[in-house]
DNA sequence: ACGCGCATGTAAGAAGTTACATGATTTC
DNA sequence: GAAATCATGTAACTTCTTACATGCGCGT
């Protein structure tokens, strides 16, 4: 039940589907994201409910766009929203899946070249992120004088930017003690596990 | 698409659904959750697609098991999944998506109660984390000669470690900035924001 | 007799993804 | 003339959650 109440945020100020798509290509891409063709029909569910209002304007180029606004029930439910406590969902990471039962392969080159990959992977969101920051750190006040409505969301940034430091370090401590376990074993020639166990 | 491929890593003994869901309860539920109702019919789906067989046992206690095991094409597509490279999927946080839009109250001092709560749920959740990994610490070879069976495992937990540990940290750098900003502000005196702005 | 743990599920709906469809205008 | 951007959507499907339904055996 988040997608709506991040839409009620994202309309204080009016905006079409089009709009608030690219707002999540944008600033809020770190922790949400939607495509147009949930949004859409979202919006419209919103409206039903009495959370949202739309007009119909001519666009400079291209169709009719559709803007929606904030009613006052709109308003009133994300605020309920925000004063309700923090909502700690359940957290999916298939990639920590795959590494959970990689020793089926029996070849931790496999697990290193995994880890290796997933690093570059993840120190390319990382520069996005800090890309994103460093135009937050031109703004006027910053980092202590931020006024409210900037220091929110970068707030949120840093979770970010701290997150994926830290799995940064995962990575890198998990690939030394891969190198560190062949260094050791390598004497001991076991490579591939065998088809058959002995008991 | 990752369900499917985290119980065939679990079926490489052969178990129950019932079993199944106690594995997410137990050393898999960082990284990834699922109901019986979801598992159930996910069982099914990919006995019929050839992954799984499964035996109908009568129970110690309780109505009767069906337990299901690997086919060979279910070791395939796990060994499949396993090799393609590091999954890495949107992640999802509705409470930096609250954090994002609070300054919509108008009071820091929410932000800031918000911080702690959330804070304090983080700190369970990493003591949890760590009451596991000193279960793995007593693991003979611990911890640079585990067994290839007990280092992934360990790795994928230690993501969870360090990752819990830098959100707690981001939670103190963020209450911290809270209360210089309140300890400034304060004799400006404005706390709840106004009405309507004046342009 | 009641509740708890074992063990199986169904039903209904919300949430999310992928693919497809339409048509205008602007840029190369 | 082709491709990108603007702007709207529908359809089909998978995934996930919540609530409900059933029935056995054990402990108190």
């Amino acid at each position: 039940m988040s997608l709506p109440h991040i839409l009620l945020g994202m309309l204080r100020e009016p905006a079409s589907g089009y709009d608030l798509k690219a707002r999540f290509e944008e600033d809020v891409r770190h922790f949400w994201s939607a495509e147009l063709s949930q949004i859409y029909p979202t919006l419209r569910r919103m409206e039903k409910k009495g959370w949202l209002e739309s007009d119909t304007e001519p666009s400079e180029r291209g169709p009719d766009r559709v803007v929606y606004r904030l009613t006052q029930a709109g308003r009133g439910e994300l605020t309920r929203w925000l004063a309700a406590g923090p909502e700690v969902g359940t957290e999916r990471f298939a990639y920590l899946g795959q590494l959970f039962f990689m020793d089926e392969l029996g070849d931790l080159a496999a697990t290193r070249a995994f880890m290796v990959e997933l690093r570059a992977r993840l120190a390319a969101w990382l520069a996005e992120l800090e890309a994103i920051e460093a135009r937050i750190a031109t703004a006027p006040g910053y980092p202590d004088d931020l006024p409210p409505e900037r220091f929110h969301p970068h707030a949120a940034l840093r979770m970010g930017l701290l997150t994926l430091a830290a799995k940064l370090a995962w990575c890198d401590e998990t690939i030394e003690r891969i190198d560190r376990r062949k260094a050791r074993g390598a004497s001991s020639g076991r490579k591939r596990r065998p088809a058959t166990k002995e008991a």
